[in-house]
DNA sequence: TCTGGGGTCCTAGGACCC
DNA sequence: TCTGGGGTCCTAGGACCC
């Protein structure tokens, strides 16, 4: 049986998070900032209009932002995980074979259920006012996955208040432009299927996607293939399979393959073991000192190893690094990094703000302005495949495990930071910003929504 | 003054071995 | 000391994703 792809997506994910708790954000323009309120990271369609691109720097917009009265958030990631979740869970009652793909979007595989889905979701020109029409214009019936679509769309809605959208194709790259194309064009209605339409039919759709908003092509290949006459989806699509090998390797020969409709992206129901954990942020103001730049970074352990213990992980290899503001060039610049590689694989708190703080020590330069710094732990791996040393103090580690968990738990159920590691600092004055932060509506008791009559 | 954070996969090239 | 093919393993860096 042939491939079928779902992709569902949330729309303007963060702002729409915003928006489900604040109603005066409807139809008014609305950003989100990234970390450190650094680069604006969502944006409303009436942000998008105003021409303002993903990523741009909060300070190069202030003006556009003044003057069209667009709301600003910074982010808010515990609302957003958490409202992800929900989004996922609702997803769950349609179908299991789920792939989340990101915080707001998912692929489902609907190969099994081809046959279920067309004898429940059957087009009625009574009830079913909304007619497929294609980008040719072209008038028809809405297909049972067209259907099916609508009503997880429906659902998602009703259960958490995030609007989406729905492409459906037979490879996971196509089912990204259908649903690019919901996207851009709301006659759609928020669903688009384009599983049943043939080569030609496809063709129209993929002539309205250029090349650089293909799943697979960055900005770097983009301007490659522009420079060979490439530019849009079709144009790829016939693309010779040499040329394509030759220059865009492996992963571009099936980005050009997906898009003929050959389905060679695997759907991937279970999550794959994580393998590395990255624990890193730039500061709200530079670090000059090294006192500072050991707090930074063994806040950054403490973070990184209780990440590592909640699934359970341990790591064998650790890398930290320090750099001075990229951007700035009137400044002097050094970056440096090192790694270690522990005596056995942890997740200690303790072992990991040690070997931090010696590997600061060893690469600090004073007399820089220190902007960003963290630490990358490496092939990491299950608790339960440690391989005890010769000198492995058996007891020793079991003790250390038991503190672990039970500062984990004293945290977990007192709020962060109950327990703290000294040295990680407690002003922590070199902290991101974080200036205009909405509550956490859904996971807070004394920030939840109030309702007044 | 102010420019995010956290991932994966692939390739080229060096080191090493037979 | 040089000649040579063929293989594996590891690492750094590039490209991409959201």
């Amino acid at each position: 049986m042939n491939d079928i792809f779902a992709l569902i997506d949330c729309n303007n994910f963060y702002v729409s998070c915003e928006r489900v708790f604040n109603p005066k954000l409807e139809n008014v323009p609305v950003a989100v900032l990234s970390n450190n309120d650094g680069v604006i990271i969502a944006r409303s369609n009436e942000v998008k209009k105003l021409g303002i691109k993903m990523g741009t720097p909060a300070f190069k917009c202030r003006d556009i932002i003044e003057k069209n009265n667009i709301k600003i958030f910074s982010s808010n990631y515990v609302l957003y995980g958490d409202m992800s979740s929900r989004v996922m869970m609702t997803l769950a009652q349609f179908t299991d074979d789920i792939e989340v793909y990101s915080i707001d979007e998912a692929f489902l595989s609907l190969k099994e259920r081809e046959d279920e889905i067309a004898q429940r979701f059957v087009f009625d020109e009574k009830n079913d006012e909304k007619k497929f029409k294609d980008r040719a214009g072209r008038i028809g019936m809405e297909t049972s996955f067209a259907l099916f679509g609508r009503e997880i769309r429906k659902t998602i809605k009703k259960w958490t208040g995030i609007p989406v959208s729905v492409g459906i194709a037979r490879t996971k790259t196509l089912s990204k432009i259908a649903n690019e194309l919901v996207k851009k064009d709301t006659e759609y209605n928020g669903v688009l299927d384009i599983s049943n339409l043939t080569d030609k039919q496809i063709d129209e759709y993929l002539e309205k996607i250029s090349i650089e908003d293909v799943w697979g092509i960055g900005f770097r290949t983009a301007p490659m293939l522009r420079a060979h006459g490439f530019y849009t989806a079709k144009d790829l699509k016939y693309v010779d399979d040499r040329w394509v090998r030759k220059l865009l390797h492996i992963t571009g020969l099936r980005t050009v393959h997906e898009l003929r409709g050959i389905s060679c992206i695997a759907f991937e129901n279970e999550r794959k073991p994580q393998q590395t954990l990255a624990s890193t942020r730039s500061f709200g103001r530079p670090i000059l000192s090294l006192k500072e730049l050991k707090e930074a970074v063994s806040t950054y352990a403490i973070q990184a190893a209780e990440r590592l213990r909640e699934q359970k992980l341990i790591a064998p290899f650790m890398n930290v690094f320090i750099h001075t503001n990229y951007f700035n060039e009137n400044q002097a610049r050094y970056n440096n990094s090192l790694g270690v590689q522990f005596s056995q694989p942890t997740n200690d708190t303790r072992v990991l703000i040690k070997e931090a703080c010696r590997i600061i020590d060893k690469i600090y330069k004073p007399g820089y302005l220190y902007k960003k710094a963290g630490i990358i732990l490496f092939n990491l791996m299950p608790e339960t495949q440690i391989q005890l040393n010769l000198f492995h103090a058996y007891e020793q580690d079991k003790k250390a495990a038991r503190l672990m968990k039970a500062v984990d738990k004293i945290n977990d159920q007192n709020g962060r930071n109950t327990i703290l590691f000294a040295a990680a600092g407690i002003k922590k004055p070199w902290k991101m910003n974080s200036r205009i932060v909405s509550k956490r509506y859904t996971t807070r008791w004394n920030e939840i929504i109030e309702a007044k009559i």
